[in-house]
DNA sequence: TTAATACTGTACGCTAGCGTACGGAATAGT
DNA sequence: ACTATTCCGTACGCTAGCGTACAGTATTAA
């Protein structure tokens, strides 16, 4: 309700880490880190919206309407191929954003974007936010810098796919969702979890099967609940330990 | 050995389709594309250097001493794993640029690059390149741009490496490097082809056997010769001509 | 010439995962 | 309460590809 707590981080005075919009609360850590001149600009051409499970945010190589500031939830980034099968490419949560292309250039999106789950962010015309772009550098250079993020998480997952059996990329998935929308319960179907890994349902059902024995995880109707993070981590490839790795050098590295 | 033939293109005034730095010839399609401004400030900074097969020209982890503005050959981008699994997520031949993660203001390499094929490139320092980005507005431009480039490029190949097989992954492996390359003979040994494709010797040497019966290529020790490019083409999976769309639509919308 | 090395072909047992299908259990609609 | 739907467990035959090993042929070095 605070309208501005402002309460500053004392290693960037530019920070802000409580704030508010048309009275929602800001999350998206982009948005937190813009100085206030930017956010001053961006704020008339933000609009809050929730977005449902498996709400569309972009399809794959249609024209890019908007882009989303995340705010909650959980949006995934797929490669589609010809015959529907799809495989999770990168994922966007309070830290990010999507319509990466944008930034870049690029009108069309080539990759499937779903709210994979429930959430809000807030959304922008694509026509204005690259006038947006123009008049904020920070804006640009975040953006910039997300992109690259979402580049080097799909760099990883495409060794991971080609290296890693299912029960660790499973084991890393949950984690990383974990990581981004917080909380012990990750709430997502058996069959949506195997188009994110690119994998059968059936198989998702035995590599849950037998993380659920070692008492890692629960899973019923929908609902992932996590019980030991320690252990599934052992259970999870590398991957999630070096992707982990590279965020954290990412925020030290890049000022 | 013309030092300027100054033929210059009708859409874009500002790329040189030929010219020449310190009696080499440049075919980086960056450098060609800069405003001649830009060029001036760059050229005291680069040093033209031949690469050999398999140099090394960036460790996974390790800092970025040198970017480089590829000129002739073929640079691979791996991502490699714990146990020396490693998978092509990458590629960069005249078209490109080595060393992205340092335009975003990240100063380690999360990849592994080697010159796959051998040639020359422009190189220059890390902090030059630094100085150099804040004065070269379209240099940067152009670097984020190829940035998004490799970050789709990563982002097909995750899927694919997920869903198709190896015999596909072949094909479009070779006809991704002939278009970089050019010619009609791409050298390059099976045991790195494996590496590349992240599989087995022995199941390169099975899907090039299937290729070479076809009368698709031939292979012999190192030498791999593209014989029918058309047939490749159907022989290889559908990432290759969704990764050769995107190229055309990105050249297209990014005037 | 001889030896060493690099590169390719092939073979064999084995396993993860595929495609598919069916049944049961929970949930939602009427 | 009954039905339809969604979600999960499991099973079965099958195949691509793995790990490994060995042999043959070309190339290079001594």
């Amino acid at each position: 309700m605070t309208q501005n707590s402002s309460r500053r981080l004392a290693n960037s005075a530019s920070k802000r880490s409580a704030q508010h919009f048309d009275g929602h609360s800001i999350h998206n850590e982009i948005l937190l880190g813009l100085p206030k001149s930017e956010c001053d600009s961006l704020f008339s051409h933000l609009e809050f919206v929730e977005l449902q499970t498996h709400a569309e945010l972009q399809e794959m190589g249609e024209p890019i309407k908007y882009a989303y500031f995340m705010n909650s939830g959980l949006a995934s980034i797929l490669t589609v191929m010809g015959d529907g099968k799809s495989v999770e490419v990168g994922l966007a949560g309070k830290e990010g954003f999507v319509g990466v292309p944008l930034a870049a250039g690029f009108a069309s999106s080539p990759t499937r974007v779903v709210a994979q789950v429930s959430g809000s962010a807030f959304k922008v015309s694509a026509a204005n936010l690259l006038d947006l772009l123009r008049r904020c550098p920070q804006l640009e250079k975040q953006l910039h810098r997300f992109s690259q993020t979402l580049g080097l998480q799909a760099t990883q997952v495409a060794a991971c796919n080609r290296l890693h059996e299912v029960e660790e990329r499973l084991a890393r998935w949950l984690l990383m969702s974990q990581d981004r929308i917080g909380g012990h319960i990750v709430p997502l179907t058996q069959e949506f979890l195997a188009h994110m890994l690119g994998t059968r349902r059936a198989s998702v059902t035995v590599a849950a099967g037998i993380l659920q024995k070692a008492g890692l995880i629960t899973y019923d109707r929908g609902k992932v609940k996590i019980l030991n993070r320690d252990k599934l981590e052992t259970a999870a490839c590398e991957c999630y330990e070096t992707m982990s790795r590279m965020s954290r050098n990412w925020e030290r590295e890049s000022q």
